[in-house]
RNA sequence: AGAGAGAUGGCAGAGUGGUCGAUUGCGUCGGUCUUGAAAACCGAAGACUGUAACAGGUCCGGGGGUUCGAAUCCCUCUCUCUCUGCCA
């Protein structure tokens, strides 16, 4: 959620991000908050003021009970009746007025950092870098979803039995391979400084609002209604809130989490073509990195983030490529975002594996995750990013690596295995 | 799931209708002392809102009520703890 002090002090910095963004109605909506933030702080220094009469009141009728003037203490209770009602219609209209401001200021989204390029559609996202060489596979390669069948090692029509489509069961050497991926992610992370922690995978309302999941993208999350829970698309949802309500000391920063967890998605609305096999299912598992940053320093740690997955990607020795998100391809909450695409040789396209964001204060507005630097509470900002989403990669070290013998184990990942090859 | 107890500042823990934003202890920070540290002593310190700055307002788990006045009384929700039951 943006800040009310910024989008007042910076009405046009806002429209302009919002119109990068091709964010509709922008105009009305900023006046209409703008108008709603004035309602409120006129109706809020009535209030005010009405209750600081009451109170004064309230201390006078103290003072006259303790000398006993009982008549005079009836008198001044006679004057509060007015008071009284008034600052309860006050009350009412403040109330009415913020709930309303409320609502506008979450349909907003945040403000794209000013190196977001121009640009509505994925078609229009910058690409920032392209590492390594495709593989050049025989005329007979195969994509992953007929790979998985031949080799045994991924069972859709089994996970259909059990759940639903989009819930494989990984057999043998397809399961092993997806534990062998979480440890060796996990492991790098360490290495890089983070923190492991195991969150829950189901969150409540006010998680899922904190890091901007709700209102918005209600439909995307299962919900289970008896308990009020939602299923985590992300590690991000559970490991940010982590830091919801908290005022970090300045010791503790920056903060880095990482964690490993399922996810989930329903995806509702979204199969088509494209998605065959493991590139889009509505559960998979992911390794979720997530820093907490001084505002200076969170562009600086996004850079380290990306680094920190493209060399997850090189140990894979996997070709991908980084993109720099456009203001029309951006998430709801994001300020700058990299995804990173990896190739995928048979299916001759590139598949999303990460995306790396800053949300400057958007989720810590939200959040109310703070901290108090040279003296002054301020929001801190936050980011996240995958490292990695396995399907994916599993998709593409399966088509890349094939091989009339087998398909061959990335040698960074064999020590996890414990087989170098899938025959 | 049944019975009972409870929820107060970073933590522990007072406060049961009126100068209580809240005693005290620990912890934290600053100072004195010390070569330095510890100890001791002195002092400081909540968040939100609001103002040009003061002032003012709100916050004792959440919401509602009683009252001129609520941390304190009533209702309700949530959560925690103890005992019993069940269980990985």
């Amino acid at each position: 959620m943006l800040q009310l002090t910024f989008i007042r002090e910076n009405k046009d910095l806002t429209l302009a991000g919002l119109r990068k963004r091709h964010f509709t109605n922008a105009d009305a909506i900023i006046e209409q908050v703008l108008s709603l933030d004035q309602k409120r702080r006129d109706t809020q220094r009535d209030l005010d003021d009405t209750l600081a009469r009451s109170n004064a009141k309230a201390k006078e009728i103290g003072a006259l009970m303790k000398t006993g003037d009982k008549a005079a203490a009836d008198a001044a209770k006679a004057e509060t009746a007015e008071l009284k009602v008034r600052s309860k219609d006050l009350e009412e209209v403040l109330r009415t007025a913020e709930q309303q401001l409320q609502e506008v200021l979450v349909t907003i989204p945040n403000i794209p950092h000013s190196s977001v390029p121009e640009g509505r559609t994925p078609d229009d996202n910058e690409v920032v870098l392209e590492h390594g060489n495709k593989p050049d596979l025989p005329a007979d390669a195969q994509p992953h979803w007929e790979l998985v069948r031949k080799y045994d090692i991924i069972d859709f029509e089994l996970g259909v039995k059990i759940a639903g489509a989009g819930f494989p069961v990984y057999k043998g050497k397809g399961a092993r391979i997806q534990r062998a991926l979480i440890n060796f992610f996990l492991d790098e992370a360490l290495k890089a400084g983070y923190v492991e922690v195991q969150p829950p995978i189901v969150v409540n309302e006010d998680s899922g609002f904190g890091t901007g999941q709700l209102p918005d993208k209600e439909g995307q999350m299962y919900y289970v209604t008896e308990d009020k829970l939602y299923l985590i698309p992300t590690a991000e949802v559970p490991i940010t809130n982590l830091y919801r309500d908290v005022i970090l000391p300045e010791s503790q920063l920056p903060v880095r989490n990482v964690g490993y967890t399922p996810c989930f998605r329903r995806e509702a609305g979204s199969w088509g073509a494209h998605v065959r096999g493991l590139n889009r299912l509505h559960q998979f598992d992911k390794v979720e990195i997530v820093r907490i940053e001084r505002p200076d320093q969170s562009y600086a740690a996004l850079e380290e983030m990306s680094l920190h997955v493209q060399s997850l990607l090189q140990k894979l020795e996997l070709p991908y490529r980084v993109l720099r998100l456009c203001g029309g391809d951006m998430g709801f909450t994001s300020a700058l975002t990299y995804d990173m695409e990896v190739w995928s040789a048979a299916q001759q396209r590139w598949l999303e594996v990460s995306s790396v964001s800053n949300f400057e204060t958007y989720q810590a507005n939200r959040l109310k995750l703070r901290s108090k630097l040279d003296g002054k509470m301020q929001l801190m900002h936050t980011l996240n990013g995958s490292a990695l989403a396995l399907p994916r990669i599993l998709a593409s070290i399966l088509e890349n690596n094939q091989t009339p013998d087998g398909i061959r184990i990335p040698q960074a990942l064999v020590p996890y295995c414990g087989f170098d090859v899938i025959d």
